[in-house]
DNA sequence: GTAGATACTTTCCAACTGGAAAGTCAATGG
DNA sequence: CCATTGACTTTCCAGTTGGAAAGTATCTAC
């Protein structure tokens, strides 16, 4: 058979293993090497499988490049769409508060996907496109709504909405993007609760929440 | 003859250019594709050379990343050590507030360096050391300076200065580092005269400079 | 019990990789 | 005039690359 559709029906319980961690192993390597100085062999190697065994699972470099994205995107979107639900309840100030310390927390447990964006990030090329259609719209709308809503009620400090949309995804990511070198100079941990906890109040200060 | 040593003495003015080329071809192929992802005769492609040149100039692709390391951050250098030199005479929150704005300049003249550094940042790798021992801790250590003093007088928010150094990057770099992302969601130029002035007030905001 | 499907392995290949080796060719200095 | 040198090219090679093709082994449905 040639590609399996996706995760779509159920598999077995091996084959779902030897997937997943095909997809653990290529979020490692792509994440660390770039797209281009990524192998299959490198991958297969990581997960412990034959490198045709991704071949079949995904057909190709790319596909398993985009499945790698949108497996740990999906995660990203369900705490998204939490927060959007909230956001009714609770008003914009709240669920922005909420927002920016939800996705602290998730760069600290997979700073992988911000370093993978930052490399793609770089030549106009199609992966980046293909990511901001398919996963990255959806949070800015969101981010720069609240923003916009809560600018609009005192809460946040003015400002072009997009602008200090990404000032607060600067403060957040670096220290865990550039985690040897964070380490290295200020001694500091960045996975630490405390060092968590430290760079959300940073977050929020800086957009003017209370 | 084998490598040359690096720009010591004087070269004719044709090997500097073929040079002075393929050290700029290599920072544009190494920011966008990573050094595993980077061959050799893209670079050469690009600088309009044989790819054997490289080889006769530079000896290997890691002494050859290496001087186009050491070739953008000489640049980088030269600034900080003007700073350094101001900050005796203007006091340390004033040297600080040239500091910031000189690094968002930089950035956006070379937004490749920070570009390949975040490439580099995720694994323990020895290029990353390399980098950090030969061009980071200056910069590191002058800056981080400059925030404690200001903070003792007053000048800058209190929190660890390395944690303020570093958010303070975050701020900085993004817009450029994710260009096409910036553009294409906030549809904003981030390298127009407005968003250097913008992003600059965003980062002397952050350290609690007037 | 055998036909098919699924999960995986083995073998293979043309294209490409970094770099060694040995050229060419113009300028220079004796 | 000719030896040397520095800049660059050409040819070459063993190892690696993504992926095609053709296996094998195990399960399930009839």
């Amino acid at each position: 058979m040639a590609v399996r559709r996706a995760a779509a029906q159920e598999a077995t319980q091996e084959s779902a293993d030897a997937r997943g961690r095909i997809l653990v192993a290529g979020l490692a390597e792509f994440s660390t090497h770039g797209f281009d100085g990524t192998t299959l062999r490198q991958i297969a190697a990581r997960a412990g499988v034959q490198h045709q065994l991704i071949v079949y699972h995904f057909g190709t470099k790319l596909a398993l490049w985009k499945a790698v994205v949108s497996d740990i995107c999906a995660e990203h979107k369900t705490w998204l769409a939490g927060i959007e639900r909230e956001a009714a309840r609770v008003g914009a100030a709240a669920a922005l508060t909420r927002l920016v310390s939800t996705f602290v927390r998730f760069t600290a447990r997979r700073p992988e996907l911000h370093r993978m964006l930052t490399i793609e990030g770089g030549g106009d090329n199609a992966r980046l496109q293909w990511w901001i259609d398919e996963h990255v719209r959806g949070f800015y709308a969101l981010s720069t709504r609240l923003i916009r809503e809560a600018q609009a009620s005192g809460a946040v400090r003015a400002g072009h909405p997009g602008r200090l949309h990404y000032g607060m995804i600067g403060i957040v990511t670096t220290s865990f993007v550039f985690e040897q070198e964070y380490r290295a100079m200020s001694r500091l941990n960045p996975f630490s609760a405390r060092e968590i906890a430290e760079v959300t109040a940073l977050a929020r200060g800086f957009l003017g929440l209370a």
